[in-house]
RNA sequence: GGCCCCAUCGUCUAGCCCGGUCUAGGACACAGGGUUUUCAUCCCUGUAACGGGGGUUCAAAUCCCCCUGGGGUCACCA
C-alpha cells in the first residue's frame, strides 16, 4: 500500500490543536500545499494532538476552519478521511504502541525509570557542561531489573537509543547537508509516562505510514531531524527528503510571537483581511515569484511554485505591508463582490455584537456607533487629553502597562480577562472604578460602553495589545 | 554555554548557483511634488543596502576561509 504512494509526491501539515490558528501554520501550509498542488501529489493535513493537557478539540476546529478559511484544501484529513486514517494522532496509538514494541524488541529503545525529580537534579548538575542530554542512566538496565521495575509499576517511559559514535546527517532541499555527531544526539523519549507517543516517534511513524515523501516544516526543527532520521533507521524505512523553512520573526529578529505580532488567524479575519490577500502576503515571505511579481492568486503561485526560489533568512513580519497589499485586493474589487465580502464580514460580528448591543439600541443605526470601537483603526487621538477623571497620569500608566504585561499570555475569554483586571487592582492597590475607565477609555475610546471583558474578547488579543500600546505612547508626551 | 541555521536599503526582496552587463533593480514605509472641493486613490521625484577582514581572480554582492552579528534548539511541548 505504501509503496504505490511513493510514486508521486505526498507532503502534510500537521498542527498541533494546543491554541488558536497560527499564522505560521498558514505558511507551512501554503508552501506544502503549492508543492503538492504544482507536483501533482497530495496535501495531507494530520492534527498531533499527543499533548493530553493541552490539546483541545475546539482548537482543532478553528485550525481546520481556519485553513479552509484561506482556501489551502487537502486531500486528506480527520474531516474527509483518507487511505491512511485516521488522521488525528491520538487515534493511533495503538499504532505507536505496535512500533515502540518493535523497537524495545530490536534494542533501538529503552525503558527509562528516572523520575523527573532526577532528571531535574541531573540537569541542575550538568548546567555547566556542553551537552545537557540525558545521562544515559538507564540505557543499561538488565532485562531482569526491567520486569521487576514494571512488576512493580514503577512509572517509565520509553527513550531511543542514540549510537554514541558515529554521525547522523541529511541533505537539506534549501540547505545543503546538514551534519551531527550522534555523542551530541540525546536519547529523546519517544513514548510518556502516560503512555501516550511524543511528538517524534508519532510523527515519524505518521509520516511513513502516510507515505510522506517530502516532510516541509519550520525552521525550529531542524535539531530534531537528526533524532527522526535515526528513528527511520531504527525501522528499517526510506527516509523522505526534509525541507526547512524559516521562521517568521518579529521586528527584533526573534522567532513571531503573540505579544509583539497578530499570531491568531482570527486576527486577520476580525480586522478585515482577505485571506487571498494573506496568502498572497505570506507567499512572498522568503520567497518570490518569477518577475518579482507582487500580487498574485494563489493559483499562479502555485503554477509558478519552485522551491529553488525559497530563500533561508528569515523574513521580519510587516502588517504594514499586508494591509497595503490587501488595499490593492479591496480596491480592485468589483462592487457587487465588496458588497458581498462586507456583508459577510459584518455577518461574522453581528451575533456576537448584539449580544452587547441590543439592550443599548433604540434604531438600527444606533448599533454603528455603539460597536464602532470593534473596527476603529485609530482609536483615539490623544489618550493623556481625555483620561477618565479622578485617574492620575501616572495611575493610567500603571494600568495600561501591566495591563499589557497580562494581555500578551493571559486566556482570551470573558473570565480570563475578568481575573486579569482584579488581579491587576490588587496589585496597584487601586479601585476597580479607576482600572475600568482607564482601560474602557483607552481601549475602547468611550467613557459609555458595553462591558469592558465583553467587548474586548470581540476583539482579537493583538487588536487589543495594539491600543494598548497606542494609549501608552500617548501617555509618554506627557509630564507627570 | 554545546550543537545547528542564517547574513543585500528601516522592512519584504531581485541579483548570487553559471564572477564582468550592478555607478546594485523593484515593492512597503518615509520625505517632497502633481491630480483631487477635503481625504483616500493615482502619478512623479528623492533618501536609503552588498556586516567586517582576509584570500582566489585581470575582475567578487556573486567563489573560499576567518571574525562579528542575529536566530533556532538543547522538555515525559509540539
Amino acid at each position: 500500500m505504501v509503496d504505490k504512494k511513493l510514486d508521486s509526491v505526498r507532503v502534510r501539515i500537521a498542527p498541533s490543536p494546543t491554541g488558536e490558528p497560527h499564522v505560521g501554520t498558514a505558511y507551512v501550509a501554503l508552501f506544502n500545499w503549492a508543492f503538492a498542488r504544482k507536483s501533482g501529489g497530495k496535501f495531507i493535513l494530520r492534527i498531533e494532538d499527543t499533548d493530553r493537557s493541552r490539546s483541545r478539540p475546539e482548537y482543532e476546529a478553528e485550525i481546520l476552519r481556519s485553513l479552509r478559511w484561506l482556501g489551502l484544501d487537502w486531500d486528506e484529513g480527520p474531516d474527509i478521511g483518507g487511505d491512511c486514517g485516521p488522521y488525528r494522532q491520538s487515534e493511533r496509538l495503538e499504532l505507536y504502541r505496535e512500533h515502540m514494541e518493535r523497537l524495545l524488541k530490536a534494542g533501538e529503545a529503552y525503558y527509562c525509570f528516572c523520575t523527573p525529580e532526577r532528571l531535574e537534579r541531573m540537569r541542575e548538575e550538568r548546567k555547566g557542561e556542553s551537552f545537557r542530554g540525558y545521562d544515559g542512566h538507564c540505557r543499561g538496565l538488565s532485562e531482569g531489573q526491567v520486569r521487576e521495575n514494571l512488576e512493580r509499576n514503577l512509572p517509565y517511559v520509553v527513550r531511543l537509543r542514540v549510537p554514541r559514535e558515529g554521525e547522523t546527517a541529511f541533505e537539506d532541499m534549501l540547505r545543503g547537508r546538514v551534519c551531527w555527531r550522534n555523542e551530541e544526539i540525546d536519547d529523546q523519549v519517544l513514548l510518556k509516562s502516560d503512555g501516550f507517543p511524543t511528538y517524534h516517534l508519532a510523527s515519524v511513524v505518521d509520516d511513513h505510514s502516510m507515505g510522506i515523501t517530502h516532510v516541509i516544516r519550520a525552521e525550529e526543527w531542524i535539531s530534531s531531524t537528526p533524532k527522526h532520521i535515526l528513528l527511520y533507521r531504527a525501522f528499517g524505512w526510506p527516509v523522505p527528503k526534509f525541507c526547512h523553512l524559516s521562521l517568521l520573526r518579529n521586528r527584533d529578529r526573534s522567532k513571531i510571537s503573540k505579544r509583539r505580532n497578530p499570531c491568531s488567524l482570527h486576527y486577520y479575519r476580525k480586522v478585515g483581511i482577505f485571506p487571498q490577500a494573506l496568502l498572497n502576503f505570506l507567499g512572498l515571505q522568503g520567497y518570490s515569484m518569477p518577475q518579482e511579481q507582487e500580487i498574485f492568486s494563489l493559483e499562479e503561485f502555485a503554477r509558478d511554485f519552485d522551491v529553488s526560489r525559497i530563500k533561508t533568512r528569515s523574513p521580519v513580519f510587516d502588517l504594514e505591508k499586508l494591509f497595503h497589499i490587501n488595499g490593492v485586493y479591496l480596491r480592485s474589487m468589483s462592487r457587487e463582490r465588496l458588497v458581498e465580502a462586507l456583508l459577510s464580514y459584518t455577518r461574522g460580528w453581528l451575533e456576537g455584537a448584539l449580544g452587547l448591543a441590543q439592550e443599548r439600541m433604540e434604531s438600527l443605526g444606533d448599533f454603528f456607533p455603539l460597536m464602532a470601537f470593534l473596527w476603529q483603526r485609530e482609536l483615539v487621538g490623544d489618550f493623556g487629553a481625555i483620561l477618565p477623571k479622578r485617574v492620575s497620569l501616572e495611575e493610567a500608566r500603571g494600568v495600561l502597562g501591566k495591563a499589557l504585561e497580562a494581555y500578551g499570555s493571559c486566556e482570551w475569554s470573558v473570565e480570563g480577562l475578568r481575573r486579569v483586571h482584579g488581579e491587576l487592582a490588587k496589585a496597584l492597590g487601586l479601585k476597580k472604578g479607576k482600572v475600568f475607565m482607564t482601560l474602557r477609555t483607552a481601549l475602547l475610546g468611550k467613557l459609555g460602553t458595553p462591558p469592558l471583558e465583553e467587548s474586548l474578547v470581540l476583539m482579537d488579543r493583538f487588536q487589543v495589545i495594539q491600543r494598548l500600546e497606542g494609549a501608552l505612547g500617548c501617555l509618554e508626551k506627557w509630564d507627570v
